[in-house]
DNA sequence: CCGAATAATGAAAGAATCTTCCATGACTGC
DNA sequence: GCAGTCATGGAAGATTCTTTCATTATTCGG
């Protein structure tokens, strides 16, 4: 990382990261380049693949998504199979933001946005529990978002 | 929500998540309106909050960040300072990038990301066990991430 | 159903920005 | 020291932004 990315790389990062929306000529001045090398230097950091994507985050509020859901799934058999045909299944489901395959008690963990807890019960038992080979699940309700989605630091 | 954003909007909602650098010109002909009603319409957005931010999203993995981890904790107390205290000293702490206060067999959840098992060992005792009130946690290391901070549905 | 008030729309235009070209300066390896 | 490679910023035409304004659509009381 280092050896690709020198100081002025990384200050873009870091404010491109703050606001993805930055013009090309505030971002130059802040960066302490001229335009023209700026614009150099960020299309090459889309290109090779530093940015990801830039994306407009809504606040889920206020599209009746309020509430947060983090749920442990256990599968009946650990197989790859079984695996494969679950995470193929999982990423189908619009409400599921996160799924990562987990070393521990659980198979998965399910990071899940719904508008309520009736909104969740309702896709728990039509929709979660349905998914191929799930033994069972835990689901862990949020009370409060603490931290919700940090920027990633570097 | 759906007396307060008309199908503009949510279009203009839905392109600027998948892509928040568009240009207004090209928003606006995507969303099938004027550049003038376009600009318009996102500055509301804005303004109003239904966009918390625009985001460049950096690749984990370009930038030592590669490895993810699941942590769930259990404090000593369930007092109301017993959690403030909690909370107050995880926001400080860079590399978490969700903490969530939950309801069931922990009290927070914690998603944090770090360059490698190595990395995080480290991390966690110096600093997670460490936090203030923290009984014990339970490490979920992150074999495969199926899906990652997907983007809303809405 | 009408009409007035309010709100939203798109064309237009000056200001700002983007994006590329190019000459210059800096660094590298021999 | 020197040739080759690379990064830089100025310049300028093309594009876009952002506001103004006249027009059209919508709302609402009568």
């Amino acid at each position: 990382m280092t050896a690709k990315l020198d100081r002025i790389d990384l200050k873009i990062l870091r404010l491109l990261q703050k606001n993805g929306r930055l013009s090309n000529a505030e971002l130059a001045e802040k960066a302490g380049v001229s335009p023209a090398t700026c614009h150099r230097r960020t299309q090459r950091l889309f290109e090779e693949g530093f940015v990801r994507e830039v994306r407009a985050i809504v606040t889920p509020r206020k599209v009746d998504k309020g509430a947060l859901v983090m749920v442990g799934v256990v599968l009946d058999r650990s197989t790859p199979e079984s695996f494969a045909s679950f995470e193929q299944a999982i990423a189908k489901l619009k409400f599921v933001l996160d799924c990562h395959l987990v070393a521990g008690d659980f198979d998965y963990f399910l990071k899940i946005r719904v508008g309520d807890m009736e909104d969740f019960n309702r896709i728990h038992g039509e929709q979660l529990i349905a998914l191929p080979g799930v033994r069972q699940t835990r689901t862990f309700f949020v009370m409060k978002e603490v931290v919700d989605n940090a920027p990633l630091e570097f």
